[in-house]
RNA sequence: GGGCAAUUAGCUCAGCUGGUUAGAGCGUUCGAUUCACAUUCGAAAGGUCACUGGUUCGAAUCCAGUAUUGCCCACCA
């Protein structure tokens, strides 16, 4: 026996038992090979920032899977990791620079120094975010941990690289792209925020036509009128020439059709902007039209704008619109138009299309042996999931994904940045060229082209060819890009080392749903287009079997927690802090189902927390009335005695079945609450209080208590840990196996049902008698009604119930007669309370309800089971339970009323 | 504009393949408590399962429509 604290005190436990745990080396995969393995590569988080209650939510799903999988005996495999996260990080540390004094860290510091001061700031929160992991019981390999800027990482990268380019997969080209002035960088299409913006929208006369523009300022160079072939309107201005009177003096204008024109939008005809608008250019690309640049890349007007060049576009904006109402050539404006305003994601710059040369992925050239076929990325993509190759849980999301491929555009993998994977490309240049580079430490492409910098040949190559004088592109790689490559680059390709044969394919991908384009679809990508491409079977080249998509974690009202709503956050160091690790992580499973958001307030963290204490409790009572806590019977079965044992082991005997399939099929919520039922109202507020006095089995209360560890640990990792030293157990739990079920645990119910009325009987008699109530005379003792009548008509579950009478307590007075009182009263001595303490109208009104509530539901039975058609069609087993039901509540109506006789009977006396 | 989801107790949510009388936690009310735990125990009240139709012997569950809310995608000349 031991003492231990009233109270369980997570922090004097966590930090302790988390070092025992990474010491012991039970977080690698165990090395029985015979079991197949379980494989989860972690959603490396941003390598910035700290934990927030996404990376709290993937963390928990994840380690109970793992913790599940390696109880059950597989090597279980959990690779950590952070990612650069390209933009986010190097906009942060030049947002961190520039407020210490540093206006402009590109050219101020130039490449080496800043990459240099990103470098120790990611060094620094990267530990933050590894210890964070820590904090919430992640057991995952930390021997494997890697970066996405790793050495062999970045080989890996450059060997997707290389490969896709020599297959023609990647490609460099003139496209219109998402430029961000304020980072001065391109961004992904879905990486792009849309806001919406209340402008004004302005018509003017444009030659023969009437166009409108919410954007002026991009509008000198429109040459071209396009309008829609079968818009009448216009039906004679088709392929004619003529000269328009526009912004700075005239030009000469023509007319085109192109069907993608909305009839019904503004006036029908519009003038294209290719250097600006993505529809604009893709009828420029059509139609083979020149494309003028108009604005450069801070957002400046060129020359082509006359007066205006070198001006802002924000400010030229009103002073073109001054200009064209002079001239007589501004119809109309509407003053509320609603449009929508590109921003990037990271940084809130506003994003203006300009037309760059880019790294590109085709997305739609036939280039993959896939299953007997030449097949795109996109159809490659397409087929894994049709064909379940990938299983994304929940379904829905399918639907979603093969949205998104069918608009899917080629994939733009460069960056202006230069935090990141350097792309491996290098340009053959002259000495001089060469020589004029290096005097730009601001270097990055858009600056490459308008140097002049002639580029004699392009080659692929990880360092520096040897043959000539070269410059490396300046740009660096979209970290999606390495990403993509995460569950198989972590396991060592392009090598083909013991792990990525043993660990690849990965088992689960698990990760919140708004980054299924961003990533899972992308490693879909790239592991289908490296392995397949190596000659590996079709069914090993995929990432990982099935998806998972969390929720995301709203605030209590359901909004998006935000860091400018501080009041709304929920911190989830603060509150591991404040609750324990364990309390916070059943907060964010229960409830928390695939693909829905939940919101989480700080009241349900509190709640587990008390349930973390009951546990720890409940084993207290263990440690003080078991005498070894170590012993474990060798046949549980038979050292049942009580009917209550057998209930209890049964019980728990079921509970594994039900968790092992809720586990199966990734329903952890369920699974968590099931546990957490049977630990709090079976366990503890029924078994342990039967087992108080004379029914103490140590051998079961022992075994169920362990068992309830085991099956709690994956949710619940430290307090079950922490208990199981406690109990003097010499392994830890993490390496205790999983219980299983077993059919042969698994008691009858009808005899337990009669033993333990005996039982409970015989508890109620030994509770009066000690408090001194003598048999045979009228006692103010009464039991509150509604246990009995819920234990009479439990229709699940009638031996918990009926056994949790033994927790009763006897109170003086009551409001009911227990309905049980007839059923049971013969040869048992409990009688009706005394009449001054019993209020027998207020039970006769009760009673009378309850009668009216029976007659109801008899008589909509009695229609039911006289119904031809039902008796036909209804399952057999059906009809035989509500013919069961029919009469009992047939004996019910019989019981009640003659309580209410009874009654009437106490009342006249 | 296209799509997806949600709507169940005062609040936050479960409810899987249609099947008896729709569940939990919190909150509220009443009561208990030296005996593992006030981070406790027992109980009560509280629901036309958003609405309207349909399918079915039977619908919270399936189908159609309506309403409200949220999200995603596209577009915005």
């Amino acid at each position: 026996m031991q003492e231990i604290e009233k109270a369980y005190e997570a922090k004097n436990y966590e930090p302790a038992i988390y070092k025992k745990w990474e010491e012991s080396g039970l977080f690698s995969p165990s090395g029985t090979a015979d079991r197949e393995p379980f494989v989860i590569a972690m959603p490396p988080p941003n390598a910035t920032g700290t934990l927030h209650l996404g990376h709290a939510t993937m963390l928990a799903l994840e380690d109970i899977m793992i913790r599940q999988k390696r109880m059950q005996g597989h090597p279980a495999l959990w690779i950590p990791g952070t990612d650069h996260a390209a933009i986010a990080t190097q906009s942060v540390v030049e947002k961190k620079l520039m407020d210490e004094g540093i206006q402009h860290p590109r050219t101020d510091l130039g490449r080496e120094k800043l990459l240099e001061e990103i470098r120790i700031f990611v060094e620094k929160s990267k530990d933050t975010i590894r210890n964070q992991i820590r904090k919430m019981g992640a057991s995952c390999d930390w021997t494997r941990e890697k970066y996405t800027l790793d050495g062999d990482l970045n080989h890996a990268v450059n060997t997707f690289f290389g490969r896709m380019y020599a297959d023609g997969l990647i490609y460099h080209g003139d496209r219109i792209v998402n430029w961000d002035p304020k980072m001065q960088t391109t961004v992904a299409d879905d990486e792009l925020e849309y806001k919406e913006e209340k402008t004004k929208f302005y018509y003017f006369q444009y030659g023969p036509v009437v166009i409108g523009t919410a954007r002026p300022e991009t509008k000198f160079g429109d040459k071209v009128i396009v309008v829609h072939p079968d818009d009448k309107r216009y039906k004679d201005l088709h392929n004619r020439e003529f000269d328009v009177e526009w912004i700075n003096g005239k030009i000469r204008a023509r007319v085109i059709t192109d069907k993608t024109i909305d009839m019904a939008m503004g006036t029908g005809a519009m003038t294209i902007t290719p250097a600006h608008s993505h529809v604009d250019f893709e009828i420029a690309e059509k139609h083979q039209l020149e494309r003028p640049q108009i604005i450069d890349f801070n957002g400046n007007l060129l020359e082509t704008a006359g007066e205006f060049s070198g001006m802002h576009i924000s400010e030229a904006r009103s002073k073109i619109v001054e200009k064209m109402k002079k001239k007589g050539l501004l119809m109309k404006v509407d003053e509320n138009y609603a449009h929508n305003i590109a921003v990037n994601y990271r940084g809130k710059g506003v994003v203006e299309p300009q037309i760059m040369k880019q790294w590109f992925i085709d997305v739609n050239k036939r280039a993959i042996d896939w299953k007997g076929k030449k097949m795109s990325i996109k159809e490659v993509m397409q087929d894994v999931v049709r064909t379940k190759m990938i299983k994304i849980i929940p379904k829905r999301f399918d639907k979603i994904y093969f949205h998104w491929i069918d608009n899917l555009r080629d994939w733009c993998i460069s960056r202006q940045i230069w935090w990141g994977h350097q792309i491996p490309v290098w340009f053959k240049v002259s000495p001089e060229d060469r020589q004029r580079w290096s005097k730009h430490p601001e270097s990055s492409s858009y600056l490459l082209r308008s140097m002049n910098i002639k580029i004699q040949e392009v080659r692929f190559a990880e360092t520096e060819p040897s043959d000539g004088v070269w410059i490396r592109d300046p740009d660096t790689l979209d970290t999606w890009f390495s990403s993509a490559l995460w569950t198989f680059s972590t396991l060592g390709w392009p090598d083909k080392t013991e792990d990525f044969m043993r660990f690849h394919p990965t088992s689960v991908l698990e990760t919140g749903y708004d980054i299924l384009f961003f990533w899972v679809a992308r490693m879909i990508l790239a592991s289908t287009y490296c392995l397949r491409s190596e000659g590996l079977p079709e069914e090993q080249c995929i990432p990982f079997r099935d998806v998972y998509l969390h929720g995301l974690i709203r605030d209590v009202h359901g909004q998006k927690m935000s860091k400018s709503r501080p009041e709304t956050c929920i911190d989830p160091l603060d509150m591991i802090e404040k609750y324990g690790t364990d309390a916070v992580r059943l907060s964010l499973i229960v409830g928390n189902t695939p693909g829905n958001d939940m919101r989480l307030y700080e009241e349900k963290i509190a709640g587990y927390r008390n349930f973390v204490n009951k546990i720890w409790n409940a084993s207290r009572f263990a440690l003080m009335n078991v005498p070894d806590t170590k012993a474990s019977p060798k046949n549980v079965t038979k050292a049942a005695k009580s009917r209550a044992d057998k209930w209890i082991l049964t019980k728990l005997n079921l509970l594994v079945k039900s968790v092992n399939a809720d586990m199966k099929k990734y329903r952890f919520s369920d699974a968590a609450m099931k546990i957490y039922d049977f630990t709090w109202a079976d366990y503890c507020d029924w078994y342990l209080e039967i087992s108080k006095g004379e029914h103490l089995n140590p051998e079961v209360l022992l075994y169920v208590l362990k068992n309830i560890l085991r099956l709690l640990h994956p949710f619940v990792p430290f307090v079950t840990e922490a208990i199981w030293s406690h109990l003097g157990e010499k392994s830890m739990l993490i390496a205790e196996s999983w219980p299983a079920y077993t059919s042969k645990l698994n008691f009858e119910k009808e005899t337990a049902e009669m033993e333990l009325v005996h039982d409970i009987i015989t508890a109620i008699r030994s509770i009066r008698a000690e408090k001194g109530v003598e048999p045979a005379k009228k006692i103010n003792a009464t039991i509150y009604g509604g246990i009995w009548t819920d234990l009479l008509q439990d229709k699940k579950d009638p031996i918990t119930r009926l056994a949790r009478l033994n927790s009763l307590t006897i109170q003086t007075e009551g409001p009911r007669i227990p309905k049980a009182l007839w059923k049971f009263t013969g040869g048992v001595d409990i009688y009706l309370p005394a009449e001054d303490l019993f209020d027998v109208e207020k039970e006769k009104k009760h009673l009378s309800r309850k009668l009216e509530e029976t007659r109801a539901k008899m008589n909509g039975l009695q229609k039911r089971l006289e119904n031809k058609a039902f008796l036909d069609k209804a399952p057999a087993a059906v009809v035989e339970k509500e013919q069961k039901l029919f009469a009992e509540l047939e004996e019910e109506l019989k019981n009640t009323t003659q309580k209410i006789n009874e009654l009437e009977n106490l009342k006249g006396s």
